[in-house]
DNA sequence: ATGCACCCTGTAGCAACTACAGGGTCAAGG
DNA sequence: CCTTGACCCTGTAGTTGCTACAGGGTGCAT
């Protein structure tokens, strides 16, 4: 178990399933640190980034946002500090999470009733046309 | 039942609850046709602009993109068309939709999971944070 | 030495708006 | 008549989270 020799950023795309484009992205909006650079200029990765990374991308995963896991990274890096506050986060999309559910639920209901009505005749007749046109006035 | 006054902008904003800019791009992006002016350059809107434009509003609020909205105008239009194509953009995006919620319910249980578990004692072994952090490589 | 895969920076684009800045217009009140 | 204030105009830049070039440089194998 020698320690790993630094990965370039293709490398660490790979092993995060990420985009090199969106590593670079990552840099500039200052989500990752910047790398140190070999001598021909390319940027040297180690384990503290992949770990950093990863948890970027999960974080992703989980619907939080770029801010959020900003906030959430700086709390991960003061161990000593309460938990209350990530938990807040976290809470706080939860609910947001299922707003849009709610929402999108509501929305499907919708477009299936509109849908379930169309006998596919002529636009002239659409039920889902009618659907979308303003309330009690044909033409 | 005299035929109504041209509105102008504002009004037309207040009566379909949209923001006077977005009529304007929707102007821009040739959602809505170009109205005519007053001497003082004022857009004025007739009862046809507000029939589309709620068109427009509805539809965006059943979650159709721009694009699917500007087929769905050609179609409203075009009225001895068959209605089939309606029909398949309202079952694309209503799989769009189904597809979205059955991640988002996925999303909303992973997200319950991880808060159920944290007792918000400290960052060190907050199990948000954990469950953020890649898989076996706690420090 | 020449190809090829990879890396670099910087900029522009996507969706669907929103938010100004820096002006012009119009009706009412003093 | 003049001012005040609410409205309107155009044009540009910002938002979110990337993605897609263009126009170059690097590194390794043949």
């Amino acid at each position: 178990m020698a320690h790993a020799p630094p990965m370039t950023i293709g490398d660490l795309a790979a092993a995060t399933n990420t985009r090199v484009e969106t590593i670079r992205w990552y840099e500039k909006v200052k989500l990752l640190p910047a790398p140190e650079r070999s001598a021909g200029n390319y940027r040297l990765y180690g384990p503290e980034h992949l770990r950093r990374l990863s948890f970027i991308r999960r974080g992703r995963d989980l619907g939080f946002t770029v801010d959020q896991i900003r906030e959430l990274l700086a709390m991960a890096d003061d161990r000593d500090r309460s938990c209350a506050e990530v938990d807040t986060i976290a809470r706080a999309h939860l609910a947001q999470v299922e707003r849009k559910l709610a929402d999108l639920t509501r929305l499907a209901h919708e477009l299936r009733d509109v849908i379930g009505q169309c006998g596919c005749g002529s636009v002239a007749d659409c039920r889902i046309i009618e659907a979308l046109s303003p309330h009690g006035d044909p033409s």
